[in-house]
RNA sequence: UGGGGUGUCGCCAAGCGGUAAGGCAACGGAUUUUGAUUCCGUCAUACGGAGGUUCGAUCCCUCCCACCCCAGCCA
């Protein structure tokens, strides 16, 4: 890939903290982690993480862990576990022998709490749910001290053990961190630590009758594995606090230190595992890998390249500002990833026949089209042509306007790789639209050279009747028709009702038949697209990966 | 009105006291058998605002304004 325009990695804050820990000898070797809850599938803001995480470990000459944030049984499943490591290595990163799960943990972590018990630093608290909220006060008044605060270490410890022991029901008591129930900063009121959840765990299975919430669970997993920085959203900026104060009073092994990044946003587009979850769910999508989700599975089957996605990540930056990508940014990583290597090839996505009318009848003749402008490497393949061909619709206008180049009765145009054929006139169905072009074509200009050296004004693609597939091509634009959506308040209103134009008419060039699923392509003229799993041999199916940037639509309709 | 953050070109984003990188978008122009690509060029006297310190401030100080996050036994 041409990389002038890659950023250089190693200039944002994180890597900046990271370089001045290593020159000042605090860390001697970088230690990260990417810490996926399996609760659904990774989207662009997790690439993001991944490249950042995995990233600095590389550059750093460190080590990346992938490590599950499973402590919620609920809302976790296997199914999620698997597709996460999917994407990852797809992504282009490994994580070697260090694959970790915080169930991993379970153990080590209880212990942990009874060492908080019986230090004096935790308790067991009976209030129920609501009431406990109610204690809390608000973001303006400090809380209450629960009841149960003063109960003694001997006492927490025994209903710690029958908490474990799967004695109680769910959300009858929870162990609680004693810290300050009149902290500004509402993550140190106490905190929840374990809760009763009689639900099976994907990997513990029943072994468990209490989980650790988040805040219990992360930061002793990162003290465990050695991680150095944990790199996290900016939203856990507040729990930093209870971080350190967690670390600070367990006998921990090592002293990992939190790092917030701005996550990313992305216009036309919504990253929210709660909203994709509901996509999903309500069939809004064909499934977590629509072509059209933001999922690194739904953009893999649209024929994205993870080397594109590693690009984009690289341009957007890491920084501290909450901000909205334009989504403009992605396509533009993606045809810059794709130039340089997609073979092109010919296909007709609204198909308009033309009749070469002084080509003899019922003849062809085989043709040479080069693969690849700017890699001669590629080589170059056989086409048809014949008295029979199809071009689009597009293509063709019967009054042009000024600005018009293609086709149009008297006009001459250069069919790419072919001849030069000019509009004789034109065949019309009973309702007045145009069914059939007659043109007329010059022998001389074969291959596309006229050897009076007259010039055409534009070159366009086709696909000979003779041997042309029919394919069906799938056009994908914004889930979204509005650049935030949501802002409103429903993120469902907001949902495009064009995001998919199935095209069943189309022609393409045999070449594409036997093109392999998720190979990227570029169409001629038209943008990059990959054939899709759905398709077959004789009647392939292509999904329009992006298309290519089109100056004349802005000729066509000015101001967007 | 509590605590924690952030404000540099339409959108991202460098800048770390010495006089505003880069990318995307946009707009000109050259080349072109993709109105693609490539290539040139234009695009912040200005860094949320107001004061102050300094020979000099986007970078330091003060005050103000705007926006984001936090009251799950979610992560």
């Amino acid at each position: 890939m041409a990389d002038t325009a890659t950023i250089e990695p190693g200039r944002d804050f994180i890597r900046d903290i990271v370089q001045a820990d290593l020159d000042a000898g605090r860390a001697s070797r970088i230690v990260t982690r990417f810490p996926p809850e399996p609760n659904g599938f990774l989207h662009l803001g997790h690439a993001k993480s991944i490249c950042l995480n995995f990233g600095v470990a590389k550059e750093f000459g460190g080590q990346c862990h992938l490590r599950f944030d499973d402590t919620n049984p609920v809302k976790e499943e296997q199914a999620f576990i698997d597709s996460i490591q999917r994407d990852v290595a797809w992504l282009g990163f490994s994580w070697g022998e260090h694959l970790y799960h915080a169930s991993d943990y379970f153990e080590q972590l209880y212990e942990w709490a009874e060492h908080l018990i019986r230090t004096g630093h935790a308790y067991v608290d009976d209030t129920p749910p609501e009431a406990m909220r109610a204690q809390r006060g608000t973001l303006t008044e400090p809380g209450q001290n629960s009841p149960f605060r003063y109960r003694s270490a001997d006492e927490s410890l025994d209903l710690f053990r029958r908490m474990r022991a799967g004695e109680f029901p769910n959300g009858a008591r929870v162990l609680r961190a004693k810290i300050d129930m009149a902290s500004g900063n509402m993550n140190l009121r106490d905190p929840v630590l374990y809760r009763i959840l009689h639900a099976t765990h994907p990997r513990t299975g029943d072994a468990w009758r209490i989980y650790p919430t988040y805040d219990f669970a992360h930061g002793q997993s990162d003290a465990i594995e050695g991680i150095t920085h944990s790199v996290c959203t900016l939203e856990f900026e507040d729990h930093k606090p209870l971080y350190d104060w967690l670390i600070e009073h367990l006998p921990v092994p090592a002293r990992p230190r939190q790092y917030e990044f701005a996550r990313l946003n992305i216009s036309y587009t919504v990253l929210s595992k709660r909203i994709l979850t509901t996509l999903v769910r309500d069939k809004h999508v064909s499934g977590w890998d629509d072509p059209r989700m933001p999922t690194l599975a739904g953009i893999r089957r649209r024929g994205v390249p993870a080397a594109a996605l590693r690009e984009f990540v690289g341009r957007v930056g890491v920084a501290r500002a909450n901000s909205v990508v334009d989504v403009a940014m992605l396509d533009s990583a993606i045809r810059d990833t794709l130039n340089p290597s997609a073979p092109r090839r010919m296909a007709v996505l609204r198909p308009l026949k033309l009749i070469v009318e002084n080509y003899p009848e019922g003849e062809t003749e085989t043709l040479e089209a080069i693969n690849h402008p700017d890699d001669p490497a590629q080589g170059t393949r056989p086409i048809t042509f014949g008295r029979e061909l199809f071009v689009e619709q597009d293509d063709f206008m019967e009054n042009p306007p000024k600005k018009f180049y293609r086709l149009s009765p008297g006009k001459e145009v250069r069919l790419r790789y072919g001849y030069y054929v000019t509009c004789q006139s034109v065949e019309k169905d009973a309702d007045g639209n145009v069914v059939a072009l007659r043109c007329t074509y010059d022998p001389e200009t074969r291959g596309g050279n006229a050897p009076d050296g007259r010039k055409v004004q534009a070159t366009i693609h086709w696909v000979a009747a003779a041997d042309a597939v029919p394919a069906e091509i799938r056009l994908y634009s914004h889930l979204f028709n509005r650049p935030d959506p949501g802002a409103d308040g429903d993120v469902m209103a907001d949902l495009s009702a064009d995001s998919l134009e199935v095209l069943t008419g189309c022609l393409v060039e045999p070449a594409l038949a036997s093109a392999p699923a998720g190979e990227a392509v570029q169409f001629e003229r038209t943008g990059y697209f990959c054939a899709d799993p759905d398709g077959t041999p004789e009647r392939p199916v292509f999904n329009r990966t992006v298309g290519l940037r089109d100056s004349y639509a802005k000729v066509r309709t000015p101001g967007r």
